[in-house]
DNA sequence: CGGGATCCAAAAGGATACTG
DNA sequence: CAGTATCCTTTTGGATCCCG
C-alpha cells in the first residue's frame, strides 16, 4: 500500500464503451415501446399506415406516426406516398433494417430460453422483499 | 371482391408476436439508460457500488441503486454484502447475464457497421425537413 | 461505504378532435 | 386514408439530504 492505492482496479473502460456505446445508439432508436414491432411488421412486406394501426394492438395514432417518422429518419424504413384519392402510403424496410433481424432474433432466443429463470428470480425477490 | 374484402391481408401476427414479445420483455429490463453498462461492467468481475458509480460517468446515485435493484430482481446479478465496517457490497453477474453478452455484442456489431449509413440518412432527412 | 427517502424536471406515451 | 395538433397522464431520470 505505498503510492498505489489511488490506482484502484477500475472498471475496464475500453471494453465497456466499445460495446455499450453502440448499444445505447440502438436502444435510443428501437428501445422504445413500438419500434421493434413496427420493424418486424415492415420487414416482411410493405405495409400501409392503417394496417399497422390495426396490426399493432394498443398503439395510438400519435405514437404510430411518431415512431414511423423516427425510423424513417434513421434510414430503417422508407415512406412511399401514392398520390391517389384517398391517399395511400406504404412503409418499406431498408436493407439495414433487415440486417437488424438477426440480432433481434438472438435477443428473442435469449429471452425465451431464460423466461422461466427470470420469473422465478422475480418471485423469489418479491417474496424476500415482502418479508422485509 | 366478393365476400373477401374483410379478409385484408393482415400483418402476420404469429411471426411478429413470437419475436416482438420476448424482445419487449428484454427491453423492459435493459432498454433503460444504464442497465447495459452495468451488466457489461459486472460481467467481467465482481464490482463494488462505488466502483460502478465512478466507472459509469453521469449516473446518479439514485439511478445506480434503482437499476441494480431491478437487475438483481430479474436474476441478472447477485448482491453480496460483506458485514465489515465500513460496509462492502459486491455485485456479480449471473450465468444468464453472461449469456446475454453475445446478443448484445451482435447488436453492437450491427450498430458499428451501419453507423455511417444511419448518420447520412439522418442528415438527409433533416435537410429535407428544413427545406419543408 | 452503500444506500433510502424525498422532491423536482424532462421525456415518453395516450386520447382525441380536426383536416387535406 | 393518413396523418397533424393539442392536451393530458405516466414514467424516467436527476439532485440532494440523510442515515447506519
Amino acid at each position: 500500500m505505498s503510492q498505489g492505492n489511488t490506482a484502484v482496479p477500475d472498471i475496464p473502460d475500453p471494453f465497456i464503451h466499445e460495446v455499450a456505446c453502440p448499444i445505447r445508439d440502438i436502444l435510443d432508436r428501437v428501445g422504445n415501446k413500438w419500434s421493434v414491432q413496427i420493424i418486424l411488421a415492415v420487414i416482411q412486406r410493405p405495409v400501409r399506415f392503417t394496417e399497422l394501426e390495426r396490426g399493432i394492438p394498443g398503439i395510438s395514432r400519435r405514437m404510430l406516426t411518431l415512431t414511423l417518422r423516427n425510423l424513417e429518419r434513421d434510414g430503417l424504413l422508407v415512406r412511399t406516398v401514392f398520390p391517389t384519392v384517398p391517399p395511400k402510403v406504404e412503409y418499406t424496410a431498408t436493407d439495414i433494417a433487415r440486417e437488424l433481424y438477426e440480432p433481434l432474433e438472438a435477443m428473442a432466443v435469449w429471452a425465451r430460453r431464460h423466461r422461466g429463470t427470470i420469473d422465478t428470480a422475480r418471485v423469489a425477490y418479491d417474496e424476500r422483499a415482502a418479508r422485509d
